[in-house]
DNA sequence: AAAATCTCCAACCGCACCCGT
DNA sequence: CACGGGTGCGGTTGGAGATTT
């Protein structure tokens, strides 16, 4: 948020919506409307004041060459927006619509780059867009999209109306991130911490039974693998990955242990404000503790084991993405034809074939030992895999039963992936081309 | 009450890609 | 084909307010 007030003085000002309708109006003659709700937050009057201006063509895109340059990037005001700032913006959009962002600031009369105009249109400005807090629905939905796509923040905005991937990074890297540390799951991974650490003590050059020598934990450590890149955690993160992972080691540990594991962490220097690389991307080994974690969420049943050495592409390992598929009528009608592919598509290839192949290794190998709903964590592939053979012909039209019985998130996510398999069957074809 | 630290998020940066010339 | 400008995107930063010490 920001209007050039300090947030402190937004906040404790409650901009007058009269002002903003001035401020608009006075900016703009082509506004035929300004409305003024009442709002707690001067952004909210804006959002209002603002929510009937012209509709933005976003089809005149395309540029012509010779045009001056963006801007003299020395000579051009940065930093925060002010109002009067925001009101030329927008009489301008109002009175020319979106496009050739390099002529706006000299058409609005601002002294501003043209990308720093369209950001603060496509960020703030635009009729379409919330500023409201977001919803506990939002938040379950980034949270699964990112699980299934990662840091793709505009593919996921998209999934979001009146969000922009501004928006949602900043949510994720403020709130979510540490929603799932302190659950006791690694934000990029997706993963409890308990399976991370012991898939940790299961990596190639480390053996099943701990003797990990200082050697080759120096040999491991000089050599960066690339299958082990992305994670990092803070110092704090390491505390509370050790206080929340303590117990739920404790039961793996004691059939098989892991002297050296800690002492891998250990050679981390440790200060509050450094990254400390941690190499768990992959999983290559049994999930001897997932059903166990001591979080109660729902979040971290979804987390199901893998096959012992699966070849693996992306270190997702769950279903979310099914639902992600069947949601989107583009992938959807363009599996059926596989002709052409969406953005979606290309995006989510690797997991599908990363999930499938992993469905397929428990469809053969995966005991299922069902003790109840709570262990369902425990092998979801191999069950989903052999509820999708009992159920390949019937199960859309079990869908909605599936639906309506799915007692909890992961039920539901369990449920639309039995959809998809049912819907999709040659996903389950070894020969079945994504591409 | 003041200083230190934390939290939040708007804005910026740099890169990749697209497309017209 | 090369060039150059526009746009989209993800990562990062800076600063202001909130909270803690």
């Amino acid at each position: 948020m920001n209007t050039g007030f300090s947030n402190a003085e937004a906040r404790a000002q409650d901009i007058p919506g009269t002002l903003l309708e001035k401020m608009v109006m006075t900016s703009n003659e082509g506004f035929e409307s300004c409305q003024s709700t009442i709002c707690s937050h001067h952004h909210h009057r804006l959002q209002s004041t603002i929510s009937s201006v012209y509709i933005p063509d976003l089809s005149k895109r395309r540029h012509t060459m010779g045009r001056p340059p963006c801007c003299d990037k020395s000579n051009v005001k940065r930093g925060l927006w002010t109002p009067e700032e925001d009101a030329k913006i927008l009489a301008y959009v109002s009175n020319h619509g979106t496009g050739n962002w390099t002529l706006v600031p000299k058409k609005a009369g601002l002294n501003r780059c043209g990308k720093s105009c369209r950001l603060r249109w496509t960020n703030y400005l635009r009729p379409d867009l919330k500023h409201d807090r977001f919803a506990p629905e939002e938040e379950e939905l980034i949270i699964k999209l990112h699980e299934a796509i990662g840091s793709r923040w505009s593919l996921i905005a998209k999934r979001l109306p009146g969000r922009t991937d501004n928006d949602v990074k900043n949510y994720w890297n403020t709130k979510l991130r540490k929603k799932l540390q302190k659950m006791g799951i690694d934000p990029v991974t997706h993963k409890p911490f308990s399976q991370i650490f012991s898939d940790f003590g299961n990596i190639s050059g480390i053996s099943n039974t701990g003797n990990l020598n200082k050697s080759s934990n120096t040999s491991l450590m000089s050599e960066p693998d690339h299958r082990f890149s992305s994670s990092i955690l803070t110092a704090t993160e390491i505390s509370c990955f050790k206080k929340t992972m303590h117990e739920q080691v404790q039961e793996y540990s004691s059939t098989v242990t892991h002297p050296t594991s800690w002492d891998f962490l250990a050679q981390f220097p440790v200060h509050d404000t450094e990254k400390l690389p941690l190499f768990f991307n992959e999983a290559s080994s049994s999930c001897p503790s997932s059903s166990s974690s001591s979080s109660t969420s729902t979040f971290t049943q979804s987390y199901s084991c893998q096959k012992s050495q699966a070849p693996l592409i992306s270190p997702t390992c769950t279903f979310t993405w099914s639902e992600f598929l069947l949601s989107d009528p583009v992938f959807s009608t363009e599996f059926h034809h596989q002709e052409e592919r969406s953005d979606f598509d290309e995006m989510l290839s690797p997991t599908i074939s990363s999930t499938m192949a992993m469905a397929q290794n428990d469809l053969s190998s995966c005991n299922i030992t069902s003790t109840g709903s709570n262990d369902r964590s425990v092998c979801d592939h191999g069950t989903v895999g052999n509820e999708l053979e009992e159920n390949n012909n019937a199960a859309a039209a079990d869908h909605a039963a599936y639906s309506s019985s799915a007692s909890s998130f992961v039920d539901g996510i369990l449920d639309k992936d039995r959809e998809l398999h049912s819907r999709f069957p040659q996903l389950l074809d070894p020969s079945f081309d994504y591409y």
